[in-house]
RNA sequence: GCCCUCGUAGCUCAGUGGAUAGAGCGACCGCCUCCUAAGCGGUAGGUCACAGGUUCGAUUCCCGUCGAGGGCGCCA
């Protein structure tokens, strides 16, 4: 360490001290908890302790007068070159120039690992997105990618050990139902016109499917209109319709329904795959939801639960009392049909999570499957799981709004934006950040015109500025960057240095608060204000001056911050260019 | 009806058991002979939805009311 005697973390410094007053003061009381905050103000001094009025009611004292007492009692401290009494009682602490500056050259010792926390020895999941490969994906599901890419790398930099996982659908009816939409799409092809069903996928790239398959295949997977509508019921009923066409496809392909199913999934998770790598979001896992079918492992799950008398039958279908669980109502987990329900691989799926031995399982979730979290915890706790070590991140939906009008978002009827869509628009850094604007519990109103039209005003720009404006002023010093690791910080003495000082410390809390409330939205602030930091003082103080001392200070403070923004915007997948 | 999320400045939203509740946009007044004006400084703007409770202290925690959005299928 470059300063003059090695600098303690001071916030664990400044509890030592008030922990020696308070055994001096209140032995009784020598395990109240030791808080120390960062008043907003900055005539508050750079820390405060309300542990005076912590200990009013145990002392019957007058808050004030116990932190008076404490005052005196505390050990002094070269760090500390004032404490106050104020307001209620707070005691303040005023540290010394040379402890507010020491963390510039912390941040340049540490680089691009300053913040990162210490191996926490745990290994942790995040599942998200896991949209159904049935069509592109909208922005919807942009936020939950978003938002689970940041937490995933938020918590990675926090300490943790993260595996990111995409749940793939790749077994349920709706793939069932894409690859039906597509062949008839193909039939379409040959004249063999089957009004398509209104319910099926609408989106153009169901024909663009087709068409691969008629390019590679020919006629080989048509046949006659007479033979499909034998296996369609004459009903009211769209969805048992739509069933009689997917149990004619299956019936008169064969084998080849395979096929035809396959090269949709495919498609759909090849493009999937490729959209989210562009989005900077990616995945460790892609799990497959049939591999848990074709393993046994969702048969297996509902023995277990049948074996421990969880399971009833009723109208012919397997129930799971999740009443008992804290449910509303008891569930199915196999229908009458003898097919497994999608809440039955579920219950198969996280269970497999645990045997992976995840310390921690984070699901991220669209806020519209919060009804279904009592029943996975359920069905975890009758299993013997310890449903604490899964954690749902509910994130609520996306509402588009183009032209003051909101957008309708339809998957069947192919009618939204898409993912792909809004990134050409907006651009992959502004779409992150600005999905990292709310929080994941907040609705989020993406307004395409805004993001589009006036796209200057999008705050990921103001940020990156800063970025920018730092390797200006780099590119046109002469010196060596690497040389200011060490350099006296003695003429940082504004008060806006020691403000923008102030906000690089608080970065490594910053990451374990974000992480403990899986909470990467407060980064994107967090860069907001340290950009807002850099800019004033930026405007106020040149950099480049005449006086050397005075220069390279400044240079140090200005690289600790460009490396703060950079270690910041890569927990959030956003660009850090040198120049704008 | 039950469940979830939300209600903070004109608008969009942060935030917190603690001191004078913050930012952006919008409005108004200023700042480039000077390291990028995609920037900065200043002014105006608030009953933190409402009513109780816990607390030395509540915008924050708890209960209720009102309001907004969402969810409640042998779909996924």
């Amino acid at each position: 360490m470059p300063v003059a005697a090695p600098l303690p973390d001071i916030r664990q410094h400044l509890a030592g001290l008030l922990r020696t007053a308070l055994a001096s003061v209140a032995p009784e009381q020598h395990d109240t908890e030791i808080l120390l905050e960062r008043p907003k103000q900055a005539s508050h001094g750079d820390f405060a302790s309300n542990l005076a009025m912590q200990l009013a009611r145990a002392l019957k004292a007058n808050p004030r007068q116990i932190a008076e007492r404490l005052q005196r009692e505390l050990p002094p401290s070269p760090w500390v070159i004032k404490t106050e009494i104020a307001g209620a009682g707070f005691i303040n602490f005023t540290l010394a120039p040379a402890a507010r500056t020491a963390v510039v050259h912390t941040v340049l010792a540490h680089g691009g690992d300053f913040g990162r926390g210490l191996s926490k020895g745990k290994k942790l999941q995040v599942e998200f997105v896991s949209a159904n490969p049935t069509g592109p994906l909208h922005v919807g599901h942009g936020r939950g990618a978003a938002y689970g890419a940041s937490l995933a790398s938020l918590l990675a930099y926090a300490g943790y050990q993260v595996a990111r996982e995409y749940y793939v659908n790749d077994a349920g009816r709706q793939m069932d139902i894409l690859a039906v939409s597509t062949w008839l799409r193909y039939l379409e092809l040959f004249d063999e016109i089957i009004p398509f069903p209104p319910n099926a996928y609408q989106g153009g790239y169901v024909r663009e499917m087709a068409e691969q398959i008629k390019l590679a295949h020919g006629d080989r997977y048509v046949h006659p209109i007479e033979a499909i509508m034998t296996c369609v019921p004459d009903t009211d009923d769209l969805e048992a319709k739509l069933d009689g066409f997917i149990a004619a496809g299956k019936d008169l392909l064969g084998e080849d329904w395979s096929y035809v199913h396959g090269h949709a999934l495919n498609e759909q998770l090849t493009d999937c795959r490729a959209d989210l790598e562009e989005f900077g979001v990616h995945f460790d896992v892609w799990f497959s939801e049939r591999s848990l079918y074709d393993t046994g492992m969702v048969a297996k799950a509902v023995a277990a639960l049948e074996a421990k008398n969880h399971i009833y039958e009723q109208d012919g279908a397997k129930w799971f009392r999740s009443t008992a669980f804290g449910d509303e109502k008891d569930r199915v987990v196999q229908r009458d049909n003898g097919i497994y329900t999608y809440f039955a691989s579920d219950i198969a799926y996280h269970l497999n999570k645990f045997e992976r031995g995840f310390d921690k399982v984070v699901d991220v979730w669209g806020a519209d499957h919060h009804g279904y979290i009592p029943r996975v915890k359920g069905a975890l706790a009758a299993s013997g799981a310890d449903t604490d070590k899964l954690d749902v991140a509910l994130v609520q939906f996306v509402s588009l709004f183009r032209d003051g009008q909101k957008a309708a978002m339809s998957t069947r009827a192919g009618e939204y934006v898409t993912l792909r869509q809004l990134r050409a628009e907006v651009g992959n850094d502004a779409c992150r950040f600005f999905y990292m604007l709310r929080k994941c519990d907040q609705a989020l109103d993406f307004d395409l015109d805004l993001a589009t039209s006036q796209s200057n005003d999008n705050p990921v720009y103001y940020v990156q500025y800063a970025h920018a404006r730092i390797c200006s002023v780099f590119g046109q010093w002469e010196g060596d960057a690497a040389s200011l690791g060490k350099v006296d910080l003695t003429p940082l003495i504004h008060e806006r240095e020691a403000a923008l000082c102030a906000r690089l410390a608080e970065f490594p809390e910053l990451i374990q608060q974000g992480a403990r409330d899986y909470a990467p939205h407060s980064i994107a602030f967090y860069l907001k204000d340290l950009a807002a930091d850099f800019h004033g003082w930026y405007n106020a103080e040149r950099v480049l001056v005449d006086d050397e001392a005075t220069k390279h200070a400044r240079l140090a403070l200005a690289l600790a911050t460009r490396q703060v923004l950079r270690n910041g915007l890569s927990i959030l997948g956003v660009s850090q260019p040198a120049s704008m």
